[in-house]
DNA sequence: GTCTATAAAAAGATAGAC
DNA sequence: GTCTATCTTTTTATAGAC
């Protein structure tokens, strides 16, 4: 992120264009089939042009997951912090989760399929951070139960199951066709909360109060 | 499949084998990320031997596809003729996936990430394939509409919630450990039967019906 | 800031000795 | 049936001219 002293304002915009061009070359052949190369002659810099805007190969698949999970994780931290019930609050994460996959699909196909191919350090903060996430849907899943608009059941598979349903969208959404992420987020958790619920579930009443979040 | 002329029977049983390696390495560390050379040291065959088994390295690939979609089609064809409601159907399509999916979880690793690496032919054929077994789940969606088990509601969202929850399994499952097929397929069901469900859905009947087909 | 040239290693695949 | 040697291409990355 912070740019090397010596650098003209242009570098960091270029760089971010750079990064674009691989998660979008990343996500059509995979990071491993994709040629620093290819990237040169996708973003019109040869090879000795590419290197002085980037570190390395690995350091571009980092930034990539990175701009996947910080507004994740930005996301979840301030719909922690509202004061509404946990299933409104498992509504708008959900919303949040298909918005970032809507608006940054072909990142998100290089954070699902390449993030194994992180090396040392790159990997392990990345898990944590992956691991961040998950931990708010848990307690999110757990409180709803507590409060009793889920039957109680193991947290653990029904945080699977939530993320299940959304974390598979990716392989098949097709941004600005059918479906937006409202839509998409008001049916998964119609069919997700109906079927954990204990006994009834009132779907109104959760979106009714999702919208004054969201005004 | 059919052996060449001229090899003995030592020589399918090998080429299984290196199917298998190829599997688990390609799993770990992703199909363009593995070299033939590597392949061969881990099954214990020099390049030019391993080349006397495998016509090329898309072709380990082929294979590893359809050892996923063998299974999973014949199990679809044969449940699609059973005699029983949709519903207890879609159960015990539902099992049979998860069981591919804990047998077979290297396989499926490569089946979800590196299918898009096939060319030509080998990719048009696969990807017919998945689309017949995507049909037959939504042609048991759409008969259980029909019959009143669910509300009517968009086929293909429909489809796609029943396959988001199940195929995303791979990437967090460990077989041997905590639960089984069998249980995954009871809990992924009731949940979505329950959301899908026009009114109320009797989950026991379905049960009892399943295991009269299991026995 | 961008280029060409080059390094140094590794890739997939084949030929031919044994 | 397995090996070594080789071919050809491609890989990530760097050096240094402009």
């Amino acid at each position: 992120m912070a740019r090397p002293p010596g650098h003209g304002p242009g570098y960091e915009i270029k760089r971010q264009e750079i990064i674009d061009t691989a998660a979008m070359l990343f996500s059509e052949k995979g990071y491993a089939a994709t040629g620093i190369t290819e990237i040169g002659d996708t973003v019109g810099l040869a090879k000795g042009a590419l290197y002085y805007y980037i570190k390395s190969k690995e350091n571009l698949l980092v930034e990539i997951q990175e701009r996947v999970l910080d507004p994740l994780l930005a996301a979840a931290g301030k719909i922690q912090d509202l004061d509404a019930s946990p299933v409104v609050k498992l509504r708008l994460l959900s919303e949040e989760l298909l918005t970032v996959i809507f608006e940054r699909l072909d990142h998100i196909w290089v954070y699902e399929h390449d993030y194994r191919q992180l090396t040392g350090d790159n990997l392990t903060r990345m898990l944590a951070r992956r691991q961040e996430f998950e931990n708010v849907v848990r307690s999110l899943l757990v409180a709803a139960m507590d409060e009793g608009f889920f039957r109680k059941t193991n947290p653990s598979l029904t945080v699977l199951q939530f993320l299940n349903m959304h974390n598979h969208t990716y392989q098949w959404v097709r941004p600005g066709q059918q479906w937006d992420a409202k839509f998409l987020s008001k049916t998964y958790c119609a069919t997700l909360f109906t079927g954990f619920a204990d006994g009834s579930c009132d779907l109104e009443a959760i979106e009714a109060q999702v919208a004054t979040f969201q005004s």
